[in-house]
DNA sequence: CGATTTCCCTGGCCGC
DNA sequence: TGCGGCCAGGGAAATC
């Protein structure tokens, strides 16, 4: 389930792996999800960004700008963006150096023959995606080849001029980036405050602010003892709640992300925030702050554990 | 137009 | 061992 520790993670493997690279070719699985993969076909990758929750590539194309000197071409400049939502099981992985890694219509290495050195090399089964799950893939000038794997499906592929967001409107109309000045416990209050919604349903649509989900909603909330189904903030809880957002989320970060079951990074790694972990999914458990019991509920039919001593319901 | 509901997907796990 | 049933859940579309 990757959140904005997670995405950034990847975003963060993936910039020095891919800006300057061409995209050669693209497969996509026949599923109108993926299928905009292809497009990205001919372009050079310029930039690796994120917003929220969406990894942002910036594709340029030579003859864009006929007049321009390949030099000339810099981030920010991009004609269009290769947008990929990893959605809830999505994963992306850049293959070695060419031959390095079995053709994925070979069967080597998966049932009773060699096994990769690559297979071998990491310690973790999960870490090696199986090629059932293959949705896209984009082979580059030098060889490599950019793959994308997601079993559930719920990810997304798109590429559109940059910038037009119009058939994403989750990314059109996302809030601000957690760490940016813009997100103050003022505007969390006020928008908060002007809706009936509980306060977690609000930090899940990502228009109050970007990147968040199930996990780091449930520990951000514990962190600043507000109830998940509260309606109202005060200008206190505001405060704690903008600041426990930026923290929980900046921990992930330096965790390199938080590994229940399927989230790996661009090297098949598990990441550690897990071990972080003080309110998602321990409801039964032993509050760490006060020793109650975590309580279990349904919020925004997504699970919820919460303390129902630290996080006093307001409204 | 905002709020609410439904649907998309499949592997892992549980009970029988 | 096999199998039905249930759970996980972000985002988009449909509906209220």
């Amino acid at each position: 389930m990757p959140e904005l520790p997670e995405v950034e993670t990847i975003r963060r493997q993936l910039e020095p792996l891919l800006v300057g690279s061409t995209v050669l070719d693209a497969w996509a699985f026949p599923s109108g999800k993926f299928s905009a993969a292809v497009e990205a076909s001919g372009a050079t990758i310029v930039s690796v960004d994120r917003r929220g929750k969406y990894l942002l590539m910036g594709l340029d194309r030579a003859g864009d700008r006929a007049g321009d000197s390949p030099g000339v071409r810099s981030a920010g400049t991009a004609a269009e963006q290769l947008i990929v939502h990893l959605g809830m099981t999505g994963r992306l992985s850049v293959s070695q150096a060419p031959g390095a890694e079995p053709h994925p219509a070979t069967d080597a290495g998966l049932r009773g023959g060699p096994r990769s050195s690559w297979a071998e090399s990491v310690a973790s089964p999960g870490s090696v995606p199986s090629d059932a799950h293959l949705r896209a893939r984009w082979s580059l000038h030098d060889g490599r080849a950019l793959s994308f794997h997601d079993v559930r499906r719920f990810g997304r592929i798109a590429v559109v001029p940059a910038g037009d967001h119009g058939s994403l409107p989750t990314l059109a109309a996302l809030g601000p980036e957690p760490f940016d000045e813009s997100f103050s416990p003022e505007r969390l209050r006020d928008m908060v405050n002007a809706s009936r919604r509980a306060v977690k349903t609000q930090l899940l649509s990502q228009r109050v602010v970007a990147g968040v989900g199930n996990i780091y909603a449930d520990e951000a909330l514990w962190r600043a003892r507000v109830h998940p189904s509260s309606r109202r903030l005060s200008r206190d809880e505001a405060q704690r709640l903008r600041d426990a957002v930026r923290d929980v989320l900046a921990a992930g970060i330096t965790h390199g992300g938080t590994t229940l079951r399927d989230y790996r990074d661009v090297s098949g790694d598990e990441g550690s925030n897990q071990r972080h972990l003080d309110c998602y999914g321990r409801a039964g458990e032993p509050c760490v702050r006060c020793g109650d019991v975590l309580r279990r509920s349904v919020v925004d039919a997504r699970a919820t554990a919460h303390c129902a001593t630290c996080q006093r319901r307001r409204a």
